[in-house]
This record gives C-alpha cells, structure tokens and sequence, in this order.
RNA sequence: GGACCUGUGGUGCAGUCUGGAGUGCACGCCGGCCUGUCAAGCCGGAGGUCGCGGGUUCAAAUCCCGUCAGGUCCGCCA
C-alpha cells in the first residue's frame, strides 16, 4: 500500500515512484489543472504536484501516487525537510472522507485544552504531539537498554493489588467474585518489589504504571508511569549509579549529551535553595541572615529564622507587585513578606530602603547588605519564621520570580525569539535545553511530629536509617538521617529511592517510634514482614518519573503534553466522558450501591 | 476543602472596567477566479443560546448572586 514516507523524501530519490499514504495537510490551488497538496503523514511533510485536486480537502485519507522530482529552479522551500523535491504525475485515491476537524491540525494553532483532549485523536495528529510520542518511546527505549546492559531483569507485578503504606490515597476495585472486597491499584510496585529481591531476581526493573487517588496538577496525573528498580547487596552509590547510568542514556538518547549530575544533601539543598526539588540554574540563592539579626528590634524580623532572597536590579519594583508577592508569601504560609530596596547611602555606601529600616541598627543594615551582597538597585525579600517555613517560602518566591522574569524577558525579547511555531520552556523558567540534574541525599528519616508527637516517615517506614544517626533513634528522632535520596531536575522531582531496612530487629525499632503497634504492621503488611524470615537480602532501589523526564526533555511544561490520554484536573476525560456511573446490573453484580443519590456528573463524550 | 484566571460563530482573540442593535480582527468553512505555490493570493457568502440559571435595569456579553466546565496554585501527593 506505501512504498514511502512523506517525510523521508530527499533530493537523493529523484526519479523513484513511490506511492505514499497519509492525511491532506494543506492544499493551494492554481486554477483547473494545478494544484500543491501537502500530503502528511507521522514522519513530515511532502508536496505533491497534483491536476485538478480540488476536492483534496484538509484531513481527507489518501494515497498517492507519482514520481519524486526536483522542484524546479527558485521553489525550493528551505524551511521544509522535503524542500528540495515534490511529487509529480500524482494519481490520488481516497482512502477515507473527512469532515473539516474542529481545529487545525498544525503546531500554528494551540486550541484550548478541553476541545484538545475531547478530540484528541486530532490533537495527537499534531507534529509537536508526534513529536512527543515519539521522544517518549525513545526514552523508553533507551531506559530498556540501559536497564537491560546493567543486568536488571524486567518483571511485572499486579495491578491488582492490595493496600500499602506509602500514603497516598489509593484506588479500590471492587471484586466480583467476592462481593463487598476490594483490590487496590498499586501506588508503585514497593512492596513487590521488594519481595522479589526476597526472591532473589537481584536486579529488577519494570517500566511501571501507578496510580494515586490524589488532586491533580501540572506535573501529576492519577496513573503515571515510573522506571521502577531495586537491586540486592548494594549500597545508595550503588542504586544512584544504575539511576544516573539510565537517565543519562535517555538524555543522551534524545539531546546527545551526557548530562553531569551534582549532589546536595537535603539540608543545604534547604538552606540554599529552600525546597528539596531546588532549580540550581536559576541562582538567587537564599541567605541566612539570622546571626546579622539576633538581637534586632524589628518585630518583623524577630524568629527562629530570617531568611533573604537578594533580586538582581528589582529595586524600582513597585508598590502593587510587592503588596502581590507578600499576598503570595501569606498563601505559602509565611506571617508577612519583607521587602528592602538597596540604595546609594549618603557616603555613596550601600545602605536600605524599607519600611523596616526605621527598626534596623546602622550595624543590621550594613550586616543584612554584606550577607547578601546586596548592590545599590537591587531588592531584598526576606521571610522570618521557623527555618523550614522560612527558608520554604523563599524558595518558591524564588522560582517564581525567575520564571516571570523570563516570561518577561521573553516578551521583550531579541527579535527571533518569537519564530519558528509554538514557544516552548521548561518549567519553572531557564533555558530550553539547559537540564540541571541533581541529587539530594540525606533526607530527613521522619518528618515534622503529629499532635500527639510521633512522627511519620518522610519516605516509607521501611527506608533505612543512616548508620551514624542509628543511636539518635529513640532519643532525637526527628535529627536521624535517612538513606533516601531523590533526583531533582530544573526544579521537578524526578523521583525518589532508598536502601531499606532488610533485618527485623531494626524494621522494629522503627516501627516503635512511628508508633506502628505489631498488631498493625501484621496486618498492614504482614506478608512482607514474613517473606523477611526467609531470608531477605540488603536491598534499595528507585524510581522516577518518566513523564516528567520526558516532559523535561521535551520542553513541554505539562505531562498532559507527553500523555496520549491524559485527564482534566478534576479527572475527568472529555472524550470518553469517564467517569461515568455505571448500569445498575453491573453495580449489582459487584455488590455495590451508590451513596448520596449516586448520579455522577459524567462529562458528555464527544458525539 | 480553598484562592486566582478563563469561558463571545468550527478555532484563536478583541469588546466587559465605564450597560445602549451580536459590533470587530485573524484562521477555518462554502461558492467563484487563478498554472509554481508552500500559513498561496483575489472576490463573494454562510455561520452566534456571548457556558448555564437567576437578579438589578427602560435596556445586560458587559453590573450582582449562584452554578457548570477548563487551567494555575494552596491543601493533598514516594
């Protein structure tokens, strides 16, 4: 049926007939005996010289037939792959009708999501969106390879599945054969995986979906896929070189660069950047200026922490962008947003401007601008609170300014800034294919206490403690260190991973302090606690996301973009109107009756 | 659970602040012209429940209340 694709043509295939197939992309017609039809199809673009044609509307499944030729002297078309040829003595067969879509299927046109998603199937017929399948496939691929050349055997675990600790809210599936239980979609593989290491596979790896019951976002979706792994007898350099060896293969794969990927601990990635997911490209990094203002009278100022971000030149910032971000530091949670303008002193020193000055010392004042080499122009914002408060508003205030200083750096932009199609960047601002990869090691074991004071894992209550914290226990938990580590890149995270306690006395001691009674974890996980008695190796493993490395590299600033069918942010999908309730014999049969009258609000599929 | 933004012919927008005839722009669609275009061009035409419901008003796309949908974020999320 094909002897060609459209896009593959080239200068070299002069005089080939070929018969290529695909969708009507464009059609100019020159009166009754000429006309250029560009002809598409998943690989590009090909024009085809055809006599008559004017009933080749757009989108119409044809094939056609003709002979490759040059194009003649002055109508090559530089900006097209195939710009050198075209296709003459072009015979067309209509392989299937189509009605006008309801938008252009061109990277030109950006329709709103909603129409995007409910004809997708349009949508997807987009070059960028090809694009995108197609990058998605080739880190896949590449993450196979590598997985495969470092000895890891890929093994599938269920989807139906079971509860398991790792908090987030799961999905039920009801079960037919034994009406009023529930399976539960998996979270991720953990806990299989984990018993495979028990069953000794050594090296595993699955290209994992997992699916969490949690509110959506830009970078989250209800299933999303995972490069799941975990290996046996090793140690978090270990895991975190077969980590970077994969996603170095995959960058590699699609940008031809092997990425360099830092290492942060988890308390300076805090202290500098103020998250556990830090943009290193962005600079601006935070400064502690609690020593400069131990004793001060500033009310503001006066906490655990104070914390400061120094923006380059934003001293002329006005009154109603300032009032916005201390509106913004209020919902991230801070009491109040500090702003200080460097200016020119009276000796031509450095010296404040803010509605604070009145309460600084000429010493604070001097201290505040030393810390963070503030120079005459530029704008200070500082946070008090708890430092991890402190030190979390700042950061995110931090990521959000650099990304609108380069929205606006991009309207005002050089003059080819705007051409060649859709913009594309990366999230949180930065340049295009600029990936700053870093580890964040040594997070905390546990996080912040509940009301009664115990604490709950940062990871999952089965991450191993790091050796030199393991007497701090009991004593000082919240200071013990973990073997968990994450990856971060340009601000997202990517993923996560740990070694993991493999031996009872000290899966114990941990679940005494999280406050997990035996009687719990039996029948929480009991069946991991038992394949333990048999014998488990040490073992740790990660996972990562690979619609977020694949958005990452695509430049997209959604992973809806690198989903074939994603969903809304209230879950829904517009094509196919799920959810939907279902028919009252299938609720019968699975034992279930809705609550609270039951009609869901099932969005109407596309007709 | 909450905050903010958006909703106007098939598509993307302007119009909303400051109420006065469904007004405008670009694309697409339909018809006609056109033999080297490539986002073809030229001429003509069709196409609207201004998301939905209620209120204020002589009069509502515009103001008010509610609601639905989409997005960004907070909470939530290994």
């Amino acid at each position: 049926m094909r002897s060609a694709w459209c896009g593959d043509l080239r200068a070299a295939d002069d005089g080939r007939a070929v018969r290529v197939c695909g969708w009507v992309a464009r059609r100019r017609e020159h009166g009754e005996h000429l006309a250029f039809v560009d002809l598409r199809d998943r690989t590009g673009v090909v024009q085809c010289v055809v006599d008559g044609g004017h009933d080749l509307r757009p989108e119409l499944v044809v094939a056609i037939e003709g002979k490759v030729r040059l194009r003649p002297e002055g109508t090559v078309n530089a900006e097209l792959a195939t710009g050198e040829v075209e296709l003459g003595d072009c015979s067309v067969e209509v392989l299937g009708e189509a009605e006008p879509p309801p938008f252009a299927v061109s990277d030109r046109v950006d329709a709103d999501e909603a129409v995007r998603l409910r004809y997708r199937y349009v949508d997807l017929r987009r070059p960028r969106m090809q694009a995108n399948l197609r990058l998605r496939a080739a880190v896949n691929r590449a993450l196979r390879a590598a997985m495969d050349g470092l000895g890891f055997v890929e093994v599938e675990t269920p989807l139906l599945w079971t509860p398991t600790p790792e908090g987030a809210r799961e999905f039920a599936v009801p079960s037919r054969l034994q009406r009023g239980s529930f399976y539960v979609l998996p979270q991720s593989p953990q806990i299989a995986k984990q018993l495979l290491m028990v069953s000794g596979v050594d090296r595993y790896y699955q290209i994992a979906r997992c699916m969490r019951d949690e509110d959506l976002r830009a970078d989250r979706q209800f299933e999303f896929t995972q490069l799941d792994l975990e290996a046996s007898f090793v140690g978090q350099e270990d895991v975190r070189a077969f980590v970077t060896e994969a996603v170095c293969a995959a960058v590699e794969a699609i940008s031809g660069r092997r990425p360099e990927i830092g290492t942060l601990s988890w308390d300076e990635a805090l202290d500098r950047y103020g998250t556990d997911k830090p943009d290193v490209r962005l600079g601006m990094e935070l400064t502690d200026l609690g020593a400069v203002l131990a004793q001060t009278e500033a009310r503001a100022l006066q906490a655990e922490a104070v914390r400061a971000v120094r923006v380059e030149g934003a001293g002329s910032t006005g009154r109603a962008r300032l009032d916005a971000l201390q509106d913004r530091a209020k919902e991230l949670g801070a009491a109040g947003l500090a702003w200080m303008r460097v200016v020119s002193g009276d000796e031509g020193d450095a010296d404040i401007d803010s509605p604070l000055a009145k309460f600084l010392t000429e010493q604070e004042r001097r201290g505040i601008i030393t810390a963070t080499e503030g120079q005459p122009g530029d704008l200070l914002l500082a946070v008090a609170g708890p430092r991890r408060l402190a030190c979390r508003v700042l950061g995110q205030l931090r990521v959000e300014i650099a990304h609108d200083a380069r929205i606006a750096g991009a309207a005002a932009g050089s003059p080819g800034a705007g051409g060649g199609g859709h913009r594309r960047r990366g999230p949180g601002g930065g340049t295009d294919d600029d990936l700053a990869f870093v580890w964040v090691v040594d997070f905390p074991l546990f996080e912040d206490a509940d009301d009664e004071g115990t604490p709950i894992s940062a990871h999952h209550p089965f991450t191993m403690p790091h050796p030199e914290d393991l007497p701090l226990l009991e004593s000082d938990p919240l200071a013990v260190r973990s073997q968990a580590y994450d990856l971060v890149c340009n601000g997202w995270e990517l993923g996560s991973g740990s070694i993991r306690i493999h031996r009872r006395d000290l899966q114990d001691r941990v679940f005494r302090v999280l406050g997990i009674s035996e009687t719990d974890a039996t029948e929480r996980f009991g069946f991991l606690l038992d394949a333990f008695r048999f014998g488990a190796p040490p073992h740790g493993g990660f996972a990562f996301g690979i619609d977020r490395l694949t958005a990452l590299l695509a430049g997209e600033e959604s992973i809806r973009e690198v989903i074939a069918f994603p969903k809304t942010q209230s879950g829904s999908d517009p094509m196919t109107g799920a959810p939907k309730p279902l028919d009252p014999a299938s609720m019968r049969e699975l034992g279930l009756r809705a609550a609270g009258g039951g009609t869901g609000r099932a969005t109407q599929p596309a007709t």
